[in-house]
DNA sequence: TGTACATCAGTGAACGCGCGTTCACTGATGTAC
DNA sequence: TGTACATCAGTGAACGCGCGTTCACTGATGTAC
């Protein structure tokens, strides 16, 4: 990253021009990741990093901010994917509770910059709540919820109201995943051992 | 706020310079508070929202990064303010935790993208930890630890790990505080049981 | 097999904009004599 | 009481910068005949 000018790259071969879309979005989430901010993913310094002139890239996305959307949206499909697959290897519900809750905190935690921008963004989810569940966080809370549900049915939670068990969940996980990373000085507790603490005692686990 | 040029305000009497001061943080509170982005307080829209020309912003601030963190400084002593304030008007030491954790949860809901700032900027808080605890955070934490420190004296609570049920209440709490006004349309349950029934449950108060 | 041509994957120069910052200044007001 | 002067609270013009975006273009490569 930086100022550094990449060494003009290799022009693509006829009939793959759309690599270029791929580092293109490569190369902004570097840039988002080295700075944390997504107004420094500019058109010239995502340009620059590739190794392109600026102009090229209004071949493959309309202006600026479809860059940054771009970014946002693969990696909620990446979220969401991590999630339901960690859930699906386990069988045991309290088991696929705690393994959804941890894929998403892994994701968090392996992608601050962009997890902060996909969920700090006013208005990138829901805009219009009706028109159905696309929204990514969205769907994370319904796996919550249904897990702890799930675990209700099993006699394994005595959770009283497991919408606001979920929402305990969602609240604590987003803000230990957004604190961490921003505050390595801090004395955190053992990570497994806290987000077992967190779920067990806010789901309200036997 | 927005473009719309301020009639150029009547200039200060002589001596009474540093009430311009006063203007420029409030401007940039505003300006904040609108955008939710600080990228967004710049030295122009400062001086112009505040009907000024830009350079005179100089015999106030040396650059425009100082008045961002001027407005961060201010939002800090004025937390810390309200946390001890709200601690000491209460005596039952469970009554003091809550009291405590709603004044944060209360300055942080009541200004969200001043508080976003104050605690998402990397390096804000603590970039030298050895030299004593002005980062209000870290101060904040402490007050929670005693308090709740108090409540397993008083045998009011049955933390095993006072330091791991603070460090809990603490990302519950900056997570709600952060979620709570970004994802408005969100079935959040009734806040004030909802923070009773978070502290109650994550300090494993009796 | 040779060649004209269409297409693809880009480029370079230029635009207007808002920004932070510097600079020399201005005009009102209080103060010293 | 009158006046020169210092000080205070600003201003207006200008600078160089990086930005998003537009525009006409170029040069390699595959394809039709």
């Amino acid at each position: 990253m930086t100022t550094a000018r990449q060494s003009p790259r290799a022009r693509n071969a006829r009939g793959e021009g759309a690599k270029l879309k791929l580092d293109i979005i490569a190369a902004a989430g570097r840039l988002l990741d080295a700075t944390g901010n997504p107004d420094a993913v500019t058109l010239r310094a995502v340009a620059r990093e590739i190794g392109v002139a600026a102009p090229s890239i209004y071949a493959h996305f309309p202006d600026r901010e479809a860059i940054v959307q771009a970014l946002i949206e693969e990696g909620y499909a990446e979220a969401v994917a991590d999630i339901t697959a960690a859930r699906d290897s386990e069988t045991d519900p309290v088991r696929q509770l705690e393994a959804g809750v941890r894929a998403y905190l892994r994701f968090a935690l392996d992608n601050p910059a962009r997890y902060t921008v996909m969920l700090g963004r006013p208005g990138s989810h829901d805009p219009e709540p009706s028109r159905g569940v696309t929204d990514p966080a969205t769907i994370s809370f319904q796996l919550l919820v249904t897990a702890i549900n799930e675990c209700v049915r099993e006699g394994r939670s005595r959770s009283t109201d497991p919408h606001r068990s979920a929402t305990a969940i969602m609240v604590a996980i987003h803000g230990y995943a957004l604190m961490k990373p921003q505050r390595p000085t801090f004395p955190w507790p053992p990570e497994d051992g806290f987000i077992t603490y967190l779920v067990a005692t806010l789901a309200g686990i036997e």
